[in-house]
DNA sequence: ATAAAAACATGACGCAGATCATAAAAATAT
DNA sequence: ATATTTTTATGATCTGCGTCATGTTTTTAT
């Protein structure tokens, strides 16, 4: 299968900030005309559909980036700290979120305003070319996510999401979710009934151990092959 | 159902190309460093996985763009000409082609060397502020898709293509199809015997005519309704 | 024109996975 | 501590849709 190396993760950490390219006068014009705020567990930071005055950057926390489905959500992605949400809302004709977001965790946020970050693209092409890249990484994992959900059974599905949470997000074998099993069902756009036997095979089969919010991947190979397998 | 204004479609068209915000200068720079190419229909223009060594503007045609799977590929847009494609290999780290790109009808690419579009990006801000919205179209688009494939039955994500083919592509309530029912499956993310079935529905409802390749579409209201009740 | 190959069509069957019902265990609130 | 809500768990049942088999029509090749 030559798409196996699609990268079917929920989440990215950016290795290097965008901020960095900046001169010292712009970061100087970012800090005078952003604001921190912060979220406790559950909170929402954004809704989709309501209107985008900002970009946010992800300060510290963990987050949930989904669509609002009825009656359930699709999760897009995971994502931790250091990370900027709502770049897609960076489109002439569409100033509206195009997702939702809400806390695992307490978090704090740095809301840009959206006119200083465009006036920020247009005068720094480094900056821009960094935010490009930022916008393609997602995409590309994005569309890893779109052949899993779409053409994987449900156990590939699952491994998918147990694997990039271990490696992208936790990076350890072992991690306690902050997670739901019905936010692994929005994750893998499966029934919450299903995350919870399948969770039972690996755990079953000695794939993985699991009590209550504790993971630990014990077999990593064979997550590996039921992922590719799908 | 808050996010029915979700794009489903798996189309654009750009109102403004990026090249007007080019310079003489580099406009003749992007002339001299491209090639147009020919392609019949139904061969590739580029293919998952090989090295991109430029981005391709799609002069005239129709395409289709698809992650490529065992055995059915996914396809994520069918793109119509003054298009850019693969501009998901800008991204540093990651120098091959995201997607398989193969045609409809007959059709002219434009292959711009990709050095040079960097180039073009990194010296030129307005560009790339262009460049950035029509990755956001684009990526406004894949979510609408990626909630249609995962949360909608059968018959909603047909109609979801139908009208995508009909508003987006043929821009009329009646075109004929050069894509074939498998192709239409791949779209939809069923198999083909069903797309053909729901075809059967909707015409036996008077909600479509269709006969071979020619399709009209009699009753948008109700195609609506069952694109929006999934 | 004729043959070969795709594409289209339709019914029978089976099953992956959703839904429903019920209950235990954890988390949260009072 | 105790009550209430949320989450996790498990079995029984149902169904949407894929798969298979078979045949027809359309397109393409010679």
């Amino acid at each position: 299968m030559p798409y196996t190396d699609l990268d079917t993760c929920v989440s990215f950490v950016y290795e290097l900030s965008c901020f960095d390219l900046l001169t010292e006068e712009e970061r100087e014009l970012v800090n005078t005309q952003s604001v921190l705020v912060n979220y406790k567990k559950g909170e929402m930071v954004c809704k989709q559909g309501s209107f985008a005055s900002h970009i946010m950057y992800l300060e510290k926390g963990l987050v949930k980036v989904y669509l609002e489905g009825n009656p359930k959500d699709l999760i897009l992605t995971i994502t931790p700290q250091k990370n900027l949400m709502g770049l897609q809302s960076l489109y002439e004709g569409n100033n509206t979120f195009l997702y939702s977001i809400s806390t695992y965790t307490e978090t704090v946020v740095r809301l840009i305003d959206i006119q200083i970050f465009k006036q920020l693209l247009k005068q720094n092409p480094q900056f821009a070319y960094r935010v490009i890249n930022i916008l393609n990484e997602s995409t590309s994992q994005s569309y890893g996510r779109f052949f899993s959900l779409t053409q994987k059974q449900l156990h590939g599905r699952l491994a998918d999401i147990l694997l990039c949470l271990s490696r992208k997000i936790f990076k350890s074998e072992t991690f306690d979710l902050p997670l739901t099993r019905s936010d692994l069902s929005e994750l893998t756009s499966m029934s919450t009934e299903s995350v919870i036997r399948i969770l039972k095979d690996f755990k079953d089969d000695g794939i993985i151990d699991i009590s209550n919010k504790s993971i630990s991947l014990l077999d990593l190979p064979r997550l590996d092959t039921i992922s590719k397998k799908g």
